[in-house]
DNA sequence: TTATTTTTATACGTTTTTCGTATATTTGTA
DNA sequence: TACAAATATACGAAAAACGTATAAAAATAA
């Protein structure tokens, strides 16, 4: 309970500070500080500042996955999930810190670059189940070409943040309700009809 | 020419990863790759970081009191005036990275924390002097306390990165305009007169 | 071109920071 | 009171950053 809550606290400082600053940048006790636990502490739980990050890496993962299922399985229409679905990359795997990714990967740990392979090719490889499973249950239109859909999405949410298309609206949640709505029309099963 | 660019790159590049990433997690090989230039250079402009540092503290300063001055001399109304100082305040010293000043203050070098103190100080008297003179040239109601009403705005300015007033508004920019409409009916000369 | 200056790339010894471990003390809890 | 968990702190070892020096490369001027 509380050692959970501890466990907890530490991954969530971690993930918090990397976002932030990125992999090398932050050292234990900035997270330890962060945290408000002791350095004797994190080494009871993690045995070093790599294997956190992996764990880091893996619960945002799995986080966004599993909202990413919620909002797919759920009742609503597919411009609803599509909205919810792009303001989940805003906050999750996709608005990873660059330099948190750009850092952990050039680690020269060996291991490290093909493990982030595998977690990205198994998590891409859910995901994209996942669309298929909600193609199938009448979400998406029957012969939307979902790889394509889906890296067309990804390119297209990587504009949120950019400035100068931000400016184009008065929020970025405006902005989000406007490439969703502009995604629908060419997947809702509604308007458009074999 | 040519040393006065690198001069300034150096700067800028400083200026960057400072207010992204705070004094102390910055060091000299990033701010060289950053301005694209090598570490011996660097050196040749400045003795180091610390010293980088307060010229960067200069420069940044020296910036904002020139645009707060061409913003009190320009030829609008007040509440324009209002606007752009508060939107002043978001991209400029005011918005200085809280870790830069933070890593930057409590630096262990003996003159740095009189400095800043003084430098402060100087700008503030500045500043005070600049309302003074905008308020002559009857910008403001002449019996408007200048003092208490920069520090009010200072404070409200504060407000501007708290992710709970912005959800009050649909942008940044919206909030900015608010706050300045909320201003100018008690500041402004046709509106209140004696 | 040649001479001069500027910049780069790199190596280096020194200092500082960070790592990970260990231990005594304090805090919270059956 | 006993026991587990967390803290604070000290420590040596490893890594990173500092600041200097120098030779090669690039840019500039005569």
């Amino acid at each position: 309970m509380a050692t959970e809550n501890k466990y907890t606290s530490i991954l969530l400082a971690a993930k918090t500070l990397f976002w932030k600053y990125g992999f090398k940048r932050v050292n234990i006790e900035d997270i330890c500080k962060q945290a408000s636990c002791s350095k004797g502490t994190f080494y009871k739980y993690f045995p070093n500042k790599l294997e956190l990050a992996k764990r880091v890496f893996d619960y945002v993962v799995t986080d966004s996955m599993q909202s990413l299922q919620q909002i797919l399985q759920s009742n609503t229409q597919a411009h609803d999930k599509l909205t919810r679905m792009l303001e989940l990359k805003l906050n999750g795997v996709h608005d990873i810190s660059q330099e948190f990714l750009a850092d952990f990967y050039n680690n020269p740990d060996v291991g490290i670059k093909t493990y982030i392979e595998q977690r990205t090719a198994v998590l891409s490889a859910e995901i994209m189940q996942s669309f298929v499973e909600a193609q199938q249950q009448g979400v998406f239109r029957k012969d939307l070409n979902i790889p394509f859909f889906f890296y067309i999405s990804q390119q297209l949410s990587a504009y949120m943040h950019d400035p100068v298309v931000l400016s184009f609206f008065d929020s970025p949640e405006k902005m989000i309700m406007e490439l969703a709505t502009l995604l629908v029309h060419g997947i809702e099963p509604d308007t458009k009809q074999l």
